[in-house]
DNA sequence: AGATAAGTTTAGGTATAACTAAATATTAAT
DNA sequence: ATTAATATTTAGTTATACCTAAACTTATCT
């Protein structure tokens, strides 16, 4: 069981998101602008987590994660994510605020803590945006989900996740009355601009721009 | 609102206990002991308190805490405590547990994360060891409280606090039977090492060394 | 292919927070 | 009042994690 620096696990953490997004090696440029910093604090580290061997580092290749480093990756996610539940659910946060604060609280080192956490909880699968809490061994349970933009006209669903969770995102999605559980039916898609008519609940009409309904996520 | 780093944090909380425990200037090796590190560092870190204006230092002469310094110490203290609150309350730790963690917890920067807490705990004033929690703006409610080995044969009270709170004394205390809420009364005292018989809550005797009933906080 | 652009690494520097060893100041003892 | 003991500070070093500027590698374009 290595020990690992806060600066260690938020690399680790953001390497790990992007490969999963895209399946390549990850590029020194993608973590820079990911963790708000300069390329060349970048290399640096990456030299560190590879001396650690929690990534493969090739020089200006790239780098893929272990699977070391997943499992450490994956460790942080299931504290981010707990302490996101914990937030909403039990200090009435709302899903906006939480991600700071968990960026924070997730470097908290003890086992015990994120166990009785996660009892305390009820054993949460999924956090306030939808995406899904690993387990303690970071086995992930993946959903399958695809961006609301991407139903056909008449097709239904249940809003699951979003897919960004921005403040001012989750903030607007508030307002229109989207939320994670709703079940919705695509009424209208409008060919020019992707834009899209949504039931919510079988009660509420709500409009949706190409780009809005990109990052809601829906499980048919 | 100046930021303090976690280790300013960490120095200016044990400056702030050693100068409540005695009352005049702290003095370099006490702090030293205190944080498990060597006079030297503390020196190098005295520097930086003081141009911070939290802490008046004159070389060679020990530290004294200004009052804006108490405000920073006092916000760590409080939510040292709250968590601690929390993890015996809701997680179900033991109060020999959670130290440790709280002493990660208390560094979070989230003036409503603290707020949302307390308000969650139902405002506790005092944590699982008997220690106040002082309020948002720093007041602590003093309660009087004495050691155990100075209570008079045949006097009666509440064990209230402990004054240490190792791991290992508190397991000690739950080994015998000795809690905080407990009523008491002293039974014997014996002249000749200092040690006590006690009644607890009206039905069981226990012993305890002039030591441990040292630790021992009774509000009569 | 050769030149240029884009991406990445290295070199050198800063700030924090430790350490050891040496120097210096204060306090206690003779 | 010196000297010795104790306490404290300073000097110099290390490790982490950033930065800018310069050098270098790889990818792209004509
Ligand atoms: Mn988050
Ligand atoms: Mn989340
Ligand atoms: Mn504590
Ligand atoms: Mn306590």
């Amino acid at each position: 069981m290595k020990t690992l620096t806060y600066a260690e696990e938020n690399y680790l953490k953001a390497i790990y998101h992007i490969s999963e997004a895209g399946k390549k090696g990850v590029s020194t440029n993608d973590i820079a602008a990911a963790m708000q910093t300069k390329p060349a604090s970048v290399s640096d580290m990456l030299r560190k987590l590879s001396n650690k061997k929690v990534i493969e580092y090739r020089k200006y290749y790239g780098v893929h994660i272990t699977e070391e480093g997943k499992k450490y990756a994956l460790q942080t996610i299931r504290k981010h994510r707990l302490w996101e539940v914990f937030l909403v659910e039990k200090l009435h946060f709302t899903w906006d605020e939480v991600h700071e604060v968990a960026d924070e609280l997730e470097h908290i080192k003890s086992a015990i803590l994120i166990q009785r956490l996660d009892e305390y909880l009820g054993y949460p699968k999924f956090d306030p945006h939808g995406d899904p809490i690993p387990d303690e061994y970071g086995d992930v349970k993946a959903r399958p989900r695809l961006p609301l933009s991407e139903i056909e006209i008449n097709g239904t669903g249940q809003i699951v996740a979003v897919k960004d969770s921005s403040a001012a995102f989750l903030r607007y999605l508030d307002k229109v009355g989207a939320y994670i559980g709703a079940r919705i039916k695509v009424l209208d898609k409008v060919e020019f601009d992707g834009s899209v008519e949504i039931l919510v609940d079988n009660k509420k009409k709500i409009f949706m721009s190409r780009e809005v309904a990109g990052n809601v996520l829906v499980m048919v």
